[in-house]
DNA sequence: CTTGACAGTGAACGAGTGTTTACTATACAT
DNA sequence: ATGTATAGTAAACACTCGTTCACTGTCAAG
């Protein structure tokens, strides 16, 4: 930790603590109240002193929406550090066209380590069991694993989308210009319209298939 | 992911989206326009019912200060006996027609459950990472990672088959009355003959692909 | 001496935020 | 028919929260 004062350490230190403890980010009167401050505006201080030394961001404006953007594991991380993660998967769901087949509920659990797939650990990823050939072209099949990790998508992820109650894989198309839509990669599958009638719960990030 | 109903779980799943890509809980009007709700009431509505089915806690009069308190990787089985085995993959190879691409040797490693990829912990796995597409019609495509257990192959098997000095993936055709011998999984690819002339390291297993 | 960095006091403002009250509608079970 | 659960609209209120402005004090460097 360079280039941060003592008192911004210990700021900086409380933060964490905070954050561990109750998963949200201190208000500003809650560390005035804790270093014993008279004023919100030391608080402030601090604040912006870390943001413009790179260890905070924050949306202006918002409750608690500062966030910590150094990277604190970024330095210490061994390359040959195991990390393996515990996915639950999820029972066989449509990922064609809806057909009313019921999602069945957990099935099941995959252990599988992070590097492999291409996630954090923070991000609570879960599994699908695919059922339908909608992303054949993309070579998913029927009976295949996909591990999602929810996270926003950017164009051309292959997402899991909320669709009337069901949960299906699609391709997602955002191109410049153009509402966002979702595509299955499978010529025989129609397209889907618009996005903003959906709700994305994740870009898959890897496929597993037992032989 | 028992007694909630969907909407219910739409609403944990968003919360889960929100929070993994900002750091913070959505507050509530940040849930009401994503949900299109007319108020805040609807939302409010719905945290109540996770927080009494004990999903979420709250911090009364905060801002941002619910949090999700339902663990879900906790929910493991205790049949679900975990055995991770660590397989080593090994470098990029020709899974097509000979083509003087070495063996790199060990490229890195591989964690997964044993479950998963359906495999004995006792047989001494190796995983290889594919080169060309020789193979597509089986849905193994280039950078696919596929594990394979030493293990004698039966009729249709996918097989690891070392034809001079260089492993390659074919599937392992032995009908009655008949030499065996190996076939792509490509119609622009040969047939080989015969099997005798072989070596066969092992049967794949599984296909993990990191999308 | 001046300037800048750092640390903080004091006060107030406007927007964000959670919460309440009153209500409607639908579906299902008794 | 009645009650309950679920889902939501409408409106408003009080508090939380971040932020600004004006200011003071200490210390080190030029």
């Amino acid at each position: 930790m360079e280039n941060l004062t003592l008192r911004q350490q210990e700021i900086l230190g409380y933060i964490q603590l905070h954050m561990s403890q109750f998963d949200t980010w201190p208000s500003f009167r809650e560390i005035q109240s804790h270093f014993r401050f008279k004023s919100t505006n030391a608080v402030m201080g601090h604040l912006r002193a870390l943001e413009t030394k790179g260890y905070i961001s924050r949306v202006p404006g918002q409750a608690r929406s500062f966030r910590i953007t150094y990277d604190f594991n970024d330095d210490q991380r061994p390359e040959d550090a195991i990390d393996v993660i515990d996915i639950p998967v999820y029972g066989t769901i449509a990922a064609g066209y809806p057909d009313g087949v019921e999602p069945s509920g957990e099935i099941g659990r995959l252990q599988i380590d992070t590097k492999t797939v291409g996630v954090r650990r923070s991000r609570r990823c879960f599994a699908l069991k695919v059922s339908g050939e909608s992303m054949i072209d993309a070579g998913i099949y029927d009976g295949d694993i996909v591990i999602i990790e929810p996270y926003p998508p950017q164009n051309n992820d292959i997402v899991a989308a909320l669709i009337d109650g069901e949960t299906t894989l699609k391709r997602f198309i955002q191109e410049p210009g153009r509402a966002p839509f979702l595509k299955a990669e499978n010529d025989h599958y129609p397209e889907f319209h618009p996005v903003t009638e959906l709700i994305i719960q994740g870009i898959a990030k890897a496929v597993v298939r037992n032989l």
